[in-house]
RNA sequence: UGCCCGAUGGUGUAAUGGUAGCACAGCAGACUCUGAAUCUGCUUGUCUAGGUUCAAAUCCUAGUCGGGCAACCA
């Protein structure tokens, strides 16, 4: 595992650490399961894991469980699995948010009884109008000055069912004068008649976030909570009911949420695309989900560098996707063993060879890597090269096939185009070449240098694959940026489905398993492939100099 | 509009009063049985205006620009 970089948090623990104010670090990562995690949330993950591991401590998983119309257990196993296969371990601390309603509901009659919680029967409508606007003073709700008694006693029938969903709200009584409307007597709590995943019946009143949720690090002693930037505004009330509880105090530090360039982030688009089927659901491999860029093909390890290279910052920016990409080429560069496979077949004849002859060349899995071994690929008479590494006519600087040059055949022979065969419509549909049979194995004896190697496939043993070819999922660098909506940006070429030919031992992919396709790009097995007709994925291309 | 936050090359970041550095991207070259990888070199930056200081990306003031907040969501 990487060790993450310092970044301006922890600066601050390491003060923390060095004043004494702490002597262990204790962070979290609360997600509500009401969806599938992204790569924003992995940055967090890095972060609130990383942080523990950095400084010895520990991070809970925390499921921000306090919305049950909103939440699923396929999330949380969907969220469980994804932060483990990002390479985090939460042990033994595991929470839920809704394993503490009952200290909630203490607090909530704490803070009643107190005089700082009212119950409040103004409609959503009618209180917006006495919360006001940001440069005008609220109005106080009548409510405000019920007695304790009449609030401890209508929070108790509140909790027991007796009132509809929205006729009451529990609220805080802070100040209807803020300038930070979110102290301006915040809803704590609001009667939801709605069965809960974790809890069931058991409840018909929910905590709000804000009051949920500093409870939650309070009573897990979680000493630095780390959240996203849009939360600064609510760091006053997070302070203000802990400290008006009188309750262990930890501290909330807000960074910039990441942003990626051609995507979203957003949970609520990213479901919108899904249930309108304009992906194939949440892992489809153009998804910035995390198990969409698993199935693509993404390695944890890339991903995790990737969240190191971007830091922690306040600063609100929109990283180029290129940055990522250059993690994961970096990473599968690494461990993803060379195959050949042709992705625009066109066939060649080599008029020299025997025909019926087949040769076992041993080819290595790993140019710079001898250890990684080799594996034996077939070579016959006749074979299938890509279309594009053939010109008719070659540009000045094209050095692979073209009539009358030398090429070398990957790990096999050099040959020399001969003949170019064409249709009635004048396309290319076959290519004659010669060998040279002193070239076995890819070098002539008498030093001749050839500028260009191209990859082929043996036409006989080559086997039919579906390679689905992934592009950006958007035309827009920033889509939910754009005037119109953002859907109006999506790539209509996002996905591109074609039928490759492979070298035969790759028929045996098992899903996940990472290749290089030599020239080509990096390429895994989808889930749907089977040996009797093999699927796979381009994660991602090889950096190309040439064709641009 | 009120409050809060931010601003360093094309992009993401580092520099914590003392040489503006790194990575990506881009460009050029070397090497190469992958036009990949690797290696070398290059281009490009402190939002503006004042102030403090021997010295400012950094501290102060004002402005400009960008973002967040006004769910009984999180």
């Amino acid at each position: 595992m990487s060790i993450p970089t310092s970044n301006f948090i922890h600066d601050i623990i390491e003060a923390d650490l060095a004043s004494g104010k702490y002597t262990e670090v204790v962070t979290r990562f609360p997600p509500e399961p009401n969806g599938y995690l992204h790569i924003g949330h992995a940055k967090a993950i890095c972060l609130d894991f990383g942080t523990a591991l950095k400084y010895g401590g520990r991070c809970h998983l925390r499921f921000d469980d306090t919305n049950p119309t909103a939440e699923d257990t396929e999330y949380v196993e969907a969220i469980e699995n994804d932060v483990r296969w990002l390479g985090f371990d939460w042990g033994e601390n595991l929470f839920w948010a809704s394993d503490y309603f009952g200290r909630m509901v203490e607090c909530a009659v704490e803070l009643i009884k107190i005089g700082k919680a009212y119950v409040c029967d103004l409609s959503v409508d009618a209180f917006k109008e006495y919360r006001g606007v940001p440069n005008i003073p609220g109005k106080e709700p009548a409510g405000r000055s019920r007695s304790i008694e009449e609030n401890l006693d209508l929070f108790e029938r509140m909790k027991k069912g007796e009132f509809a969903d929205g006729t009451y709200v529990l609220r805080a009584k802070i100040d209807m004068a803020s300038p930070n409307l979110h102290m301006r007597d915040p809803a704590i709590y609001r009667i939801k008649h709605a069965s809960h995943h974790n809890t069931g019946d058991t409840w018909c009143i929910y905590p709000m976030y804000d009051f949920a949720h500093c409870l939650e690090d309070s009573i897990e002693g979680v000493t630095h909570s780390m959240c996203t930037l849009e939360f600064e505004v609510h760091r006053p009330l997070y302070d203000w009911i802990l400290e008006t509880l009188n309750l262990y105090q930890p501290h909330q530090y807000e960074f910039a949420r990441l942003n990626l360039t051609y995507t979203i982030m957003s949970k609520r688009k990213l479901l919108e695309l899904v249930k309108e089927n304009l992906v194939n659901g949440w892992d489809d491999p153009r998804m910035p989900t995390i198990c969409g860029m698993r199935r693509r093909g993404c390695t944890p390890e890339a991903i995790r560098a990737f969240c190191t290279e971007i830091g922690v910052t306040k600063t609100e920016s929109l990283t180029d996707v290129a940055l990522l990409e250059h993690h994961v080429r970096n990473d599968l560069n690494e461990i993803a063993p060379r195959r050949m496979a042709v992705l625009d077949p066109l066939k060649v004849v080599i008029t020299s060879y025997p025909e019926g002859e087949t040769e076992e060349f041993e080819l290595p899995n790993h140019p710079n890597k001898p250890e990684a071994g080799t594996r034996t690929v077939p070579f016959t008479r006749e074979i299938f090269i890509e279309r594009e590494d053939f010109m008719e006519e070659p540009s000045k600087k094209f050095f692979r096939l073209a009539p009358g040059t030398e090429v070398r055949l990957r790990g096999a022979y050099l040959v020399t185009c001969t003949r170019v065969i064409k249709d009635a419509d004048g396309n290319i549909t076959e290519l004659h070449c010669t060998h040279d049979p002193e070239s076995k194995g890819g070098n002539a004896p008498d030093g001749r240098k050839v500028k260009g190697t191209i990859h082929w496939v043996s036409a006989r043993h080559g086997i039919k694959a579906e390679v689905r070819l992934y592009d950006r999922l958007f035309t827009s660098e920033n889509p939910a940026a754009e005037e119109r909506d953002f859907k109006d940006y999506l790539n209509p070429d996002s996905l591109k489905v074609i039928t490759g030919i492979i070298e035969p031992g790759l028929a045996a992919a098992k899903a996940g398993d990472k290749f290089q396709f030599e020239r080509v790009g990096y390429f895994c097995a989808d889930l749907d492939t089977a040996e009797s007709k093999p699927v796979f994925n381009r994660t991602v291309g090889l950096k190309d100099s040439w064709n641009k």
